[in-house]
DNA sequence: AAGAATGTTATGTA
DNA sequence: CTACATAACATTCT
């Protein structure tokens, strides 16, 4: 990559493409664990799994512990970027594709959600959320939602993902009722449901169970 | 210091 | 073909 020129980012997803003149991709997941970290020129000694270092005259950063940092060719990135659903945040999204798909499903709306394949971009923190928000019970199969329950979880998934771009950090809950804005909020006020132990509605006791092989979170009194 | 975690993929089963 | 449980992978944090 050295003295390469960087054309653009395309984000697919949880997917990162760095796209690099000379046609070469470089593919960033950052999975559980991944992080940029940011430096001033000159960075520090490598600390932990360092799996990438940009290094310009006035800053640097590092990548560490991402689940794929490797160098690839466009039709390697098509590949990954057609086994993946829908992205709210891109502007190519169609979210009739994705309603199709959760529309014809028996599958839990919970699973779904986890599903790379069906919406790309949702996390195990705002499936549990963005449910509790419209008050769907995450085992509800894909198929008892209807069309407006459904353009409700695109666009308040479009919100939410919007606003942890922005924010660098995922705030799922309402800053007007909080009174603060999503950068001032405490860890705990940002969130609604995921790792709570009321719910903020009702203030019955959180449920927790396993759903899609990962950890939901959810109100078993709002959300039917 | 064992275990959970803001995750994905491969594999086996039904 | 779909659905789904499970394991494997790999790093960080508590």
């Amino acid at each position: 990559m050295n003295g390469g020129v960087l054309e653009r980012v395309e984000a697919y997803g949880k997917h990162l493409f760095y796209w690099w003149e000379g046609s070469l991709v470089l593919h960033v997941h950052l999975g559980l664990y991944g992080r940029f970290q940011n430096h001033r020129s000159p960075p520090p000694d490598p600390r932990g799994a360092v799996r990438l270092r940009v290094i310009g005259s006035q800053h640097a950063f590092d990548l560490n512990g991402p689940a794929a940092c490797e160098v690839m060719q466009p039709a390697d990135r098509d590949r990954i970027a057609a086994r993946l659903g829908q992205d709210p945040l891109r502007k190519d999204a169609d979210p009739d594709v994705a309603w199709d798909r959760i529309r014809r499903s028996r599958t839990a709306i919970g699973t779904l959600l986890l599903n790379q394949s069906v919406i790309a971009g949702v996390g195990n923190v705002f499936r549990s959320d963005v449910l509790h928000a419209l008050k769907i019970h995450p085992e509800r199969p894909g198929q008892s939602l209807d069309r407006t329950q459904f353009d409700q979880l695109w666009q308040t998934l479009q919100r939410m993902l919007r606003t942890g771009v922005k924010y660098n950090r995922i705030v799922t809950a309402d800053p007007v009722e909080v009174g603060k804005t999503p950068g001032r909020m405490r860890r705990e006020e940002r969130l609604l449901v995921y790792k709570k132990h009321s719910c903020h509605n009702c203030g019955q006791a959180i449920d927790s169970w396993k759903l899609g092989a990962r950890t939901i979170y959810a109100c078993q009194r709002c959300q039917t």
